[in-house]
DNA sequence: TGAAATGTTGGGGCG
DNA sequence: ACGCCCCAACATTTC
């Protein structure tokens, strides 16, 4: 078994002191404070994954974040093996386990870099004090942040709600430090601590559903830093005029990458500016579109931070009595893709075939879960985490939140899509929608975006049979919207 | 980072 | 020449 034959000894195995890198979503080698943080110090370094999926309360990794993990950590600990060292992988609680490793390997010092998730962050507390009281380093770091939730706030010292006036101080306040490249060599101790491999994580799942993602995505810092490459090199030019375009490649697809750190949001602020020629002005037209976008990701994080409860519950406590339906079939053709509208189908079977869905499509289609079908914002959120490859607790959380109008700087609750319109308006050839529903590839433009409202005729020639090839809308449109703004009315009464 | 209803305007057909 | 009406195009309001 591969985890246990040691590491080539490209170094000289080292003295002096021995310290622990935790890795957690910061699944890389470069730009990664705590891992330079422990070379700093010298000796020799144990980097660690410990699974500790009892630990993350409601929010252990989804399905199709786990299947990206299996890959991310089989590449971190190939690049580790390169220099000289490899990826310890254990499970359990994480307290026992780093005790333990501390223990087997004499280190006395653990290093990681921060998480900002509820239960990560109690438990991350608890670890750090329990160290330092038993005599060892314990020192966590930012890897992952512009900036740190704690250091932006109101002029009465209280978290921003509103993302306008919080991008304003970010940008008049932090300037992102320059990346650090990777270290050419991780110094490997003296002795190899116990090990799982990777496999025995039993992450990849033994159906290959896996295989639409496989095809699209490259797992690890080497994808991730061609993606970022490739990102800048094209779609960056006209990132403005295309991201709303879910039939064309108009948007950066590193969400999944920025979520398990592979590589850091510095990395993609600092790559993004010299690619356009910004130099150090993020209110450059040609990249302030693309970097609002890294900054309303600061802004998710900064209120999961000051609000732990929203994952589970609204932030406008308005929100808590709004009469929500619960009818399972409607919430399962959401999920499988059979709405009978070609918008919202044709996004959540890319979510389901590729773990992902373009930004806008994500907007309409969690609009149409919760105002269309009136299914609470909780149950979409969950089916999201579990099928994208980039679920991230504070930016789902928060865009759900968004959409179902409860949340900080949320829409309107008014504000509701009409996937036809909408669909008309970003896919006007259809690109998008006959790539998803070859079922309806065959009909024309005008036809596409509503086959509901095709004559027979037209139907036929596209060999549709609507109700068997096809669904037949679950919900009518405009009826929904005005039921969904008549509970709305009825919860503000 | 909406959509629909409602209001206003102005060109053109027509008597 | 003029008023009237229709209606598209655009603007504003409302949800």
């Amino acid at each position: 078994m591969s985890a246990r034959t040691p590491a080539p000894l490209a170094v000289p195995v080292n003295g002096g002191p021995v310290s622990i890198v935790w890795f957690r979503q910061d699944l890389r080698l470069a730009d990664n404070p705590a891992l330079s943080a422990a070379l700093q110090r010298g000796g020799s370094v144990i980097p660690v994954y410990i699974d500790s999926s009892s630990e993350e309360g409601n929010w252990a990794p989804g399905g199709a974040s786990r299947w990206w993990l299996h890959r991310s950590l089989e590449s971190l600990d190939a690049a580790l093996r390169a220099r000289g060292s490899r990826l310890i992988v254990r499970r359990g609680t994480a307290l026992h386990e780093l005790q333990s490793l501390c223990r087997e390997c004499g280190a006395d010092a653990c290093y990681w870099n921060r998480r900002y998730e509820p239960a990560a962050r109690e438990r991350d507390k608890l670890i750090k004090q329990t160290l330092r009281s038993t005599g060892y380093i314990a020192e966590s770091h930012n890897a992952t942040l512009l900036a740190e939730p704690w250091e932006l706030l109101t002029q009465s010292g209280g978290a921003y709600q509103v993302y306008t006036p919080f991008r304003r101080r970010l940008l008049a306040h932090i300037k992102p430090a320059a990346p650090t490249p990777a270290a050419a060599q991780v110094p490997a101790p003296r002795q190899w601590p116990k090990s799982l491999s990777v496999a025995q994580l039993q992450w990849l799942p033994a159906i290959p559903w896996y295989r639409g993602m496989a095809a699209v995505w490259r797992p690890g810092e080497a994808g991730a830093a061609q993606r970022l490459q490739d990102f800048v090199a094209s779609p960056l030019t006209h990132y403005a005029q295309r991201r709303d375009q879910p039939g064309i490649e108009g948007t950066s697809r590193l969400s999944p990458h920025l979520h398990h750190g592979e590589l850091s949001v510095r990395q993609v602020w600092h790559g993004v500016l010299r690619a356009t020629g910004a130099g150090a002005d993020a209110a450059d037209p040609r990249c302030e579109k693309y970097l609002a976008e890294l900054i309303w990701r600061e802004f998710s994080y900064q209120l999961l931070h000051h609000f732990p409860h929203t994952p589970e519950a609204p932030l406008r406590a308005g929100f808590a009595r709004f009469a929500w339906l619960e009818d399972r079939s409607a919430l399962r053709a959401w999920q499988t893709g059979m709405t009978g509208v070609p918008l919202i189908d044709a996004g959540m079977r890319e979510l389901w075939t590729t773990g992902w869905m373009h930004n806008r499509v994500r907007m309409v289609a969690a609009s149409f879960l919760v105002k269309n079908l009136r299914q609470s914002w909780q149950s979409g959120a969950r089916w999201f985490w579990d099928t994208l490859v980039d679920a991230d607790l504070a930016a789902n959380t928060q865009g759900w939140q968004w959409v179902a109008g409860c949340g900080a700087d949320a829409a309107p609750y008014f504000r509701v899509f009409n996937p036809v319109t909408q669909s008309r308006k970003f896919d006007p050839q259809g690109h998008y929608l006959r790539r998803w529903l070859p079922e309806l590839a065959r009909l024309a433009d005008a036809q596409l975006h509503a086959p509901w409202l095709a004559d027979a005729a037209q139907l036929r020639a596209a060999g549709v049979t609507l109700g068997t090839s096809y669904p037949r809308p679950i919900v009518d449109l405009q009826d929904s919207r005005v039921a969904a703004l008549q509970a709305y009315r009825q919860m503000r009464a």
